[in-house]
RNA sequence: GCGCCAUUGGUGAAGUGGUUAACACGCCGGAUUGUGGCUCCGGUAUGCAAGAGUUCGAUCCUCUUAUGACGCCCCA
């Protein structure tokens, strides 16, 4: 027997109809914010995935699918949606010219090379949008709404935006030194992974697991304090325009995000106060570095699947259409050959309307009536035919009554 | 890449080194000769992830592999 692949999963059933509609929402508001929907590639130029993310990152080394093709170029399966997206916004030049920002958003598919566990697959659903050409925090602020106002429209109610700012490059290097002359004392104090890190990421000491409790990050120097005025004066314009969106927010200044194309703005989104939605911040530098001439950008990006479960355990409903307007029983040939025909009139009439494909009896073809949970049932007879009528039951109050079968559509157009 | 636990019909699962692998749901058939949902009766795994080993004998013990759950690393 073949299986699906490790960390690959089948979406059908109840799960794909809860999905379609959580999609069909999110889809809805990014288009009444003003982003565009783009598909992009699933596969690109390995090189795409190492330059954004900066070659030295073990990152793509260790987690993407990588693969020659048969004329030998190096392909990788897209990991994030981001480097995608300002492939496709660079190779377009369309940051020639930018009269207004360029606003995308996709849900797609993407792929890590990875060890599953809970929250994380090697194939996986990531729902982003990214506005590219303003440097103003109107849109640092349109970004962080869109995805906070998607969450609460799914339901979500406890929905907090945690928020930090890393500053320019200037500032983010100057905090960099700061926090490992910082920690570089206390080395010995702290756990075996950190003492990594704090050669090869010493952001990231932040968000460790163990130490995070450790008095030594208590009394951490705070990025916010190494702003540099610029810097200082954006995050707190930002701040305040959070304050007239009335979104919840909270600075966080243990928010860093692993990569250095981030500056200034970076976030995340929590749900009751720990459990990551969503994050997302700005990258002036990555289309520049991506061959593009420098344009500023903000971004976001969640797992889809993430939130579906999340909707789930928190017993959000998802309006969902689980029954069926008509179900056709008939037996004999005449009948079932009936109901094909009713069923293909029904279906193209927009009723859903199902008939019996088993070879069902009478008997058992009641049963699927109740299993699809249909509004109306027709009872074939051949006797009926013959007359051109047909006995339609309304499957709540277990009515029935005779009707011309050129009266059907409009019957039902009426009833339901 | 590392660690830990798991894997028994369509589903939820019990179970034992030794003849027919519980029970429940579902499904199929019958009581009901073409009007269902209730009830009752019957049928539903020559099979316990795959392979190898130990044993007179393995679903049960050992090893390997695969997959799943959860951690770690990493986190775009």
């Amino acid at each position: 027997m073949i299986i699906k692949q490790k960390g690959t999963y089948d979406i059908y059933g109840v799960d794909a109809k809860k999905r379609q509609y959580i999609k069909n929402v999110l889809d809805t508001l990014s288009d009444k914010y003003g982003y565009g929907f783009i598909e992009t590639p699933v596969f690109e130029a390995t090189e795409l995935f190492h330059r954004s993310v900066g070659d030295e990152s073990d990152i793509v080394k260790k987690e993407t699918y990588d693969f020659k093709d048969r004329g030998d170029r190096n392909i990788s399966l897209r990991p994030e949606g981001t480097a995608g997206v300002v492939r496709w916004f660079v190779e377009n030049k369309l940051y020639g010219n930018l009269t207004d920002p360029v606003k995308v958003f996709y849900c797609e598919k993407m792929y890590r090379y990875e060890r599953p566990q809970s929250g994380r697959q090697r194939e996986f659903t990531q729902w982003g949008f990214e506005c590219f050409g303003s440097d103003f925090v109107e849109s640092d602020a349109e970004v962080i709404s869109l995805a906070y106002n998607a969450y609460k429209l799914l339901g979500l109610e406890n929905v907090k935006v945690k928020i930090n700012s890393l500053g320019d490059d200037e500032s983010r290097d100057n905090y960099r030194k700061a926090l490992v002359d910082y920690l570089k004392p206390y080395k010995d104090e702290l756990c075996d992974d950190c003492k990594r890190r704090l050669e090869t990421n010493p952001l990231r000491v932040l968000d460790c697991k163990i130490d995070g409790d450790n008095d030594i990050l208590k009394n951490v120097p705070k990025i916010i304090d190494y702003l540099n005025e610029e810097s200082k004066n954006r995050f707190d314009k930002l701040l305040e325009l959070l304050d007239l969106l009335e979104i919840d927010y909270e600075i966080d200044s243990n928010i860093v995000r692993g990569l250095d194309y981030y500056n200034y703005t970076v976030f995340e989104i929590v749900l009751n106060d720990s459990l990551a939605l969503g994050a997302g911040g700005r990258y002036n530098n990555l289309v520049e570095s991506l061959g593009g001439e420098s344009t500023p950008a903000v971004g976001f990006a969640m797992g889809l699947d993430r939130v579906v479960e999340i909707l789930d355990n928190e017993n959000i409903e998802i309006p969902i259409e689980d029954s069926i307007d008509v179900y056709i029983l008939g037996e004999s040939e005449n009948e079932r050959n009936t109901a094909s025909i009713l069923t293909q009139t029904l279906r193209l009439n927009s009723f859903s309307c199902e008939m019996d494909m088993m070879n069902k009896t009478f008997k058992n073809q009641f049963k699927a009536v109740d299993r699809m949970n249909a509004k109306y049932l027709i009872l074939l007879k051949d006797d009926d035919i013959k007359e051109n009528v047909i006995t339609i039951k309304d499957n709540k109050t277990r009515e029935e009554e005779k009707i011309s079968i050129v009266d059907l559509v409009d019957y039902l157009d009426t009833h339901i």
